[in-house]
DNA sequence: TGTACATCAGTGAACGCGCGTTCACTGATGTAC
DNA sequence: TGTACATCAGTGAACGCGCGTTCACTGATGTAC
């Protein structure tokens, strides 16, 4: 498997995924550099060569997160349901994710102002904005105050079902559950009744 | 200020504060007995002696959490404004209680089957779901998907308040820029139009 | 009012552990000539 | 095709630190008589 090469070649990338699966098992905060040196088979002084320290690596975690979040969010904008499919497919990346989730947003952990951080950022948040307007007619809400309650729902949302908060009895696949509750919110536009 | 009696005399909560204190500066994660130990005045084991553990402590402060949670959202859920009244109360729980809020939606952190906790926690979850029925009626969402709605609302704009990821040009108070944000899910049944 | 004793809250020394950080180093790779 | 050298990724020994846990202890309090 590994050749015993001195130079690992893509250890970067490897620490990166090192801490994923860390923080799956356990949480973003208990990651140490020590332990993802000992996953990715390294000396423990070899990740500080490449991130600096945690908050680093921490940010290039986060980064990729808005990154593949908008990816996923771009891609869901681009379908019939529209919006809906917006949040739903944000729920949908917290569950797949969960372990750049966790970090994005919990901004003391990282360096908030990397710049590659705050481009994926910024493109995440005009997803989330864009197909807002719309539902934002009825009784005098903006539609900012749409595209904040549409984001606060599937967050919350993700959050809870992470978390083990939500009931036991939902329909096992998170991004079924979260458009029944999404509905709520926008309610359908097309056909369908129950 | 402090008598120097041997027996403290109320030790047992005066830990509960400094975890508190603690949580706020940084996170429950990061809370050691031994900071705790020292914050409250006495020597670095006597923590053990009242929760044995880490867990054990954090298992008071969720109880405690869920506890004061119920007992504002029951105040909440008799003012005129009705149910649009406790979520915004939620959010207002979450952002002057940080740190019962930080403890009590992350289970992995203390004894989830703790007696007092589950009662405590029983209590908010009914206040709830109470109120939801009446906003269920159109497009055939259920009594219980416009309380799960709700909840990952106030939830979710909780979560996010805290963590800093909202726009900075909301209201100053969270309960009001709550309050615009939950108008959107539940439109108002009375007056005012703005 | 006084003594004896049980209880238990809190002490403090000791331990082993994993951590982050430093630093002189070594080995692989690529480029210049 | 061959040699010299710069670069830099990764090594490994060493350090000091804060942590949780253990354990024999000490001092305060309350109750029995």
């Amino acid at each position: 498997m590994e050749t015993s090469t001195y130079h690992h070649g893509d250890l970067r990338r490897a620490i990166i995924d090192a801490a994923l699966e860390a923080i799956r098992e356990s949480s973003p905060a208990a990651v140490s550099l020590r332990d993802l040196a000992r996953r990715a088979g390294v000396s423990h002084a070899a990740p500080a060569h490449h991130f600096g320290d945690k908050a680093g690596l921490l940010t290039a975690v986060a980064a990729q997160g808005f990154g593949l979040l908008g990816d996923v969010l771009q891609k869901a904008a681009g379908q019939p349901d529209g919006y809906l499919a917006v949040g739903v497919a944000y729920v949908g990346f917290a569950v797949e994710h969960r372990a750049h989730f966790e970090v994005m947003f919990r901004p003391e952990l990282y360096h908030p102002d990397d710049p590659e951080l705050l481009e994926a950022q910024a493109r995440t948040s005009r997803m989330l904005y864009e197909g807002a307007a719309p539902y934002a007619q009825d009784g005098g809400t903006t539609p900012r105050d749409a595209a904040l309650a549409a984001w606060s729902l599937v967050h919350g949302f993700a959050s809870l079902w992470l978390s083990g908060n939500l009931p036991a009895d939902l329909p096992a696949d998170p991004q079924d559950a979260a458009r029944r509750v999404a509905r709520v919110l926008f309610p359908h536009k097309a056909g369908d009744n129950a």
